[in-house]
DNA sequence: AATAGTGACAACCGCAGAGTA
DNA sequence: ATACTCTGCGGTTGTCACTAT
């Protein structure tokens, strides 16, 4: 028997998502929590197929996300979670507090590919360009490159981090990570039983980073993660969100919805 | 001012794996 | 053991904004 389309076809809107469509669907999230995301679009009253909502949630309306660029100490972190463990990207977001896959799949294939191979480095293997290169010379190279070994890796990771500095010697110190950050960077990187327990461990990284890297008054990209203790207390972010649009559902539509969640964030909406 | 080219990001698609009856 | 559903993941495409010509 074939295997059923995830949504019905006919009827089904596709494309971006409208500020109604929106509130329909964290409406129907804070009322009645993440369930059965097949069920959600009929429920929640939107044209949509479960996995569109799903993606809409977890990639744009989650109150845990944290919008804009990603810092300078959280784009070395992926470099390095990539060199170890390539396009798990699920996994590297994991380590990532407030990121997306898919955000940081797209930071990847946008930002720092063509940053490694400015570098010299590729951004698949990465190791140096001129290094492989040699390899296929001498013909030593095996058809699949092995996986890096921690020591190289981190020989690597340093490489990035030193050739960042290289090329970028005319900027100022205060474009490229801090001090601290990079010693916090590499404090990670050279720990191999941390990182070796990345394959096992969901404990998101950059919030221990963040936990005592030194946080700038007006570095506002920087969130102290060990403040944001519950998904209630996260959902705060969606009234200050800006590019999310919350401001066009006004707090009204909010009020339709008889949640705990809901009612902690007016609470707080109220302190304030 | 109009058009083409490019970059960045949101969203879709298909597949695989886990769970369940 | 098997058939089926549901969810999550990674690759790819589509769309929009910005820049160059």
């Amino acid at each position: 028997m074939g295997r059923q389309p995830c949504c019905d076809k006919l009827g089904v809107k596709k494309g971006p998502w409208t500020a109604e469509e929106d509130k329909k669907l964290i409406n129907f999230i804070l009322t009645n929590g993440q369930c059965c995301w097949r069920a959600v679009p009929k429920l929640a009253g939107l044209k949509r197929c479960g996995k569109s909502c799903r993606l809409r949630w977890t990639n744009y309306l989650r109150p845990d996300l944290k919008r804009g660029l990603l810092t300078e100490a959280e784009e070395q972190l992926v470099i390095d979670l990539h060199a170890r463990l390539g396009n798990r990207w699920s996994k590297i977001a994991s380590k990532l507090p407030g990121r997306t896959d898919n955000e940081i799949k797209n930071h990847w294939n946008t930002h720092i590919k063509k940053k490694l191979l400015k570098m010299g480095i590729d951004p698949v293997t990465h190791e140096s360009l001129n290094k492989q290169a040699e390899l296929k010379d001498s013909s030593l190279s095996p058809a699949e490159p092995l996986p890096p070994q921690p020591h190289e890796v981190k020989e690597s990771t340093e490489g990035v981090l030193n050739n960042s500095e290289d090329q970028n010697s005319s900027s100022s110190p205060d474009e490229n990570s801090s001090g601290e950050e990079s010693l916090l960077l590499d404090s990670i990187c050279s720990d191999d039983s941390l990182i070796n327990s990345l394959w096992l461990d969901e404990t998101p990284l950059v919030e221990a980073l963040w936990d005592s890297a030194p946080i700038a008054p007006d570095d506002n990209t920087k969130i102290d993660m060990g403040l944001v203790s519950s998904w209630e207390d996260n959902c705060a972010w969606l009234f200050d969100c800006e590019d999310f649009g919350i401001h066009d559902f006004g707090f009204n539509s909010f009020d339709e919805v008889e949640s705990c969640p809901l009612q902690t964030i007016e609470m707080k909406e109220e302190e304030h």
